[in-house]
DNA sequence: TTAAAAAAGTTGTTATAGCAACTAAAAAAG
DNA sequence: CTTTTTTAGTTGCTATAACAACTTTTTTAA
């Protein structure tokens, strides 16, 4: 086949992912707020109370990881942890009213940031392009 | 807007990012070559001797990071640094013929990782897709 | 109903990823 | 021909990302 570097649609993919996240890296920055922390933030800002292990599904991450941000937003006062009273292995994870205010602050900047990459692009091209990812990730899952 | 957290092409494109990674670290184990090791490697195998500077441009990354990954690879016996003749400054990198060798098994893996991951798309749908990566790339880049 | 298995979190380790600050060498400016 | 600026690389730091091994708790099975 003969391949060169620039014939990978991985690596492409791999580029572009990068470039967005160091975009919304630098935009969330004055809020100290890291991106995969973000992301952990915009499902608690949807629904309040999940667990660690809910919220390493939804974002299909190692549960370590997970862990591991909890952490640092608890320490950046964004955060609570209590214990599950029906199964004493999970915790629950809330916002304190700090988190909640951020993302009065930070919701608008991240429909901004969508806006801005999708600028160009029609509804059609972004669906036919999620219909395409979605294939790439199917096509590489093991759980045939 | 309101936009849910499904709604962000950017998170697909990430999560597309983070499962093909995945796939084809797996695939590189076996070679003691991780997925990032592997994209100097591919350089290389294209073109002997870049320096530090021209892997980092190439692959768009922080010299930081190619530093520890080129002393990762010479510490794996895939490379070896000499210093530039012509600007003392620059590192040239050299494949071993170890590094060389490994080559010849891992091309074809990654030929065949592309083809897995294409699978199901046409040539007009890659296309399309590579111009609209790039045209997040370029709503993004600061430097307009 | 006790033993085995599964599930939820934590800790340790390795590999990216990028920023700041630093050294050394080369190029540009005066 | 010095001085200044730029360039190439390194070290230290923080934040992902995933695996292995572990504890604790819950569920399943024998």
């Amino acid at each position: 086949m003969k391949l060169s570097f620039q014939d990978y649609i991985s690596i492409k993919i791999h580029q572009t992912d990068l470039d967005l996240t160091s975009y919304i890296k630098s935009k969330l920055e004055p809020y100290n707020l890291a991106p995969e922390q973000n992301l952990v933030m915009m499902l608690l800002w949807e629904k309040d109370g999940l667990t660690q292990n809910q919220l390493a599904k939804a974002l299909n991450k190692d549960k370590t990881n997970i862990a591991r941000m909890i952490s640092n937003l608890e320490g950046k006062g964004f955060l609570n942890r209590s214990k599950c009273p029906n199964d004493q292995r999970s915790m629950e994870i809330y916002l304190t009213s700090c988190g909640k205010e951020l993302g009065n602050q930070v919701i608008p900047i991240l429909e901004n940031f969508n806006k801005v990459v999708c600028k160009g692009i029609s509804k059609e091209e972004l669906k036919e392009m999620e219909r395409l990812l979605h294939l790439m990730n199917h096509n590489v899952s093991t759980i045939i």
